[in-house]
DNA sequence: CCATCATTGCAACTTGATGTTGCAATATTC
DNA sequence: GAATATTGCAACATCAAGTTGCAATGATGG
């Protein structure tokens, strides 16, 4: 998906010659092109500008990325916004809710993390790019899985209840007040919509607070 | 915040003289605005399009709103997305939940409202024009607390929980969903949110299902 | 060592968008 | 009918995206 200027097969010629791509233009492009991210975000990030602070022209940019939606999508991919992917068990499902929420929202709360959500809700940016920003910031839900089944051996979950359901109400809540309200995401907030899901995950009959 | 080259005081001469501005033009540039706002988003609005569209000079336009965000601005602000304003006493939480829930979903899925949901999102508008589309899409926080009111009354609203916390719960959802997700939001998918929302505002040990 | 060949930098260019300016034509009010 | 403000028009400046041709550079294979 990167080069695209293929040295082909010549038929009748040398197979490797030539200077081949620096990888060093690649590494300080890409990463510059995060920084820009984090600064003027995704639509207001300028190619120039990214080329001139990596110190290479623009032409070998264009070269290797045919616009700049595939230069974020590369810069993107190489980003793996850490989850602390493995949340522990904590003991009950409010717990393990609002350590999940915190995490989410620490990740809303930071530059990139703020910009790859914007990115992935805007509607100018290629679905491609959708996506990509997507899986970052929907990462959470490879850790709702195991949430659900431990709650479930605690009788925390009730039966029918999808796994989508809850991170769609835990993270749609913290972007509601993130990026709509503008507010910041204290731990109280989290706290007040953990509680309201969480209650209304538990089987009926089965109140403990 | 219209006009801006005022006629002003001009010592010695006639005061009501000259050419007045045309309503019509005013008219027909900001509803066009409007449409095109629903065919490109915010961003991908073009003034000179617009002036054409409207069969009205471009520099016409700039007279009167200075900037591309002063103009959407103005659009927006005739806008009142009526939201059905006065949910009625549905006889129980959920059913007033999903009420609610249903009329956001379908402002989400006009091109206007998801225009405008984004424009609140987006980072590049300005603050002014945030808060403007913010409070379009937002419209439900009014209904909000008459419906608290009568759940309280109803004994199913637990005390201490905020209006905003279950207002960015429903509302959050059906972004993550509609924008982030990019999913259908189905009457399946508005119940089963407001069955976890209601079941978690419920005062313990009530449970009636 | 050296010819080959792709990559690089450089400069100039096209296109489309925002926003500005000067001027002549027009419409309106006094 | 004179004064005055608006309008259309055309030209302009600026900036960003993306393209193109060319000369210089540097790796690689022989």
């Amino acid at each position: 998906m990167s080069r695209q200027k293929k040295p082909s097969s010549r038929p009748g010629g040398r197979r490797d010659a030539g200077r081949p791509r620096g990888a060093p233009i690649e590494d300080a492009v890409l990463s510059r092109t995060l920084e820009e991210l984090v600064e003027h975000g995704i639509e207001g990030a300028s190619v120039e500008r990214i080329a001139r602070a990596a110190e290479v022209n623009k032409t070998s940019v264009y070269r290797r990325w045919p616009t700049k939606g595939a230069l974020v999508a590369a810069a993107l991919e190489r980003v793996a916004l850490e989850l602390g992917g493995k949340l522990e068990d904590q003991g009950s499902l409010g717990r393990e809710l609002e350590a999940l929420g915190a995490h989410v929202a620490a990740l809303l709360e930071s530059p990139l993390g703020r910009s790859l959500a914007r990115a992935a809700m805007a509607e100018s940016v290629g679905v491609e790019l959708a996506a990509l920003a997507l899986r970052e910031v929907d990462r959470p839900r490879e850790a709702v899985l195991g949430l659900r089944a431990r709650a479930q051996a605690r009788g925390e979950w009730r039966d029918g209840v999808a796994p989508e359901t809850v991170l769609a109400l835990l993270v749609g809540a913290l972007l509601h007040r993130a990026l709509l309200e503008r507010a910041a995401l204290t731990p109280g907030f989290i706290a007040s919509i953990v509680e309201v899901i969480a209650g209304g995950l538990k089987p009926a009959g089965v109140r403990s607070e």
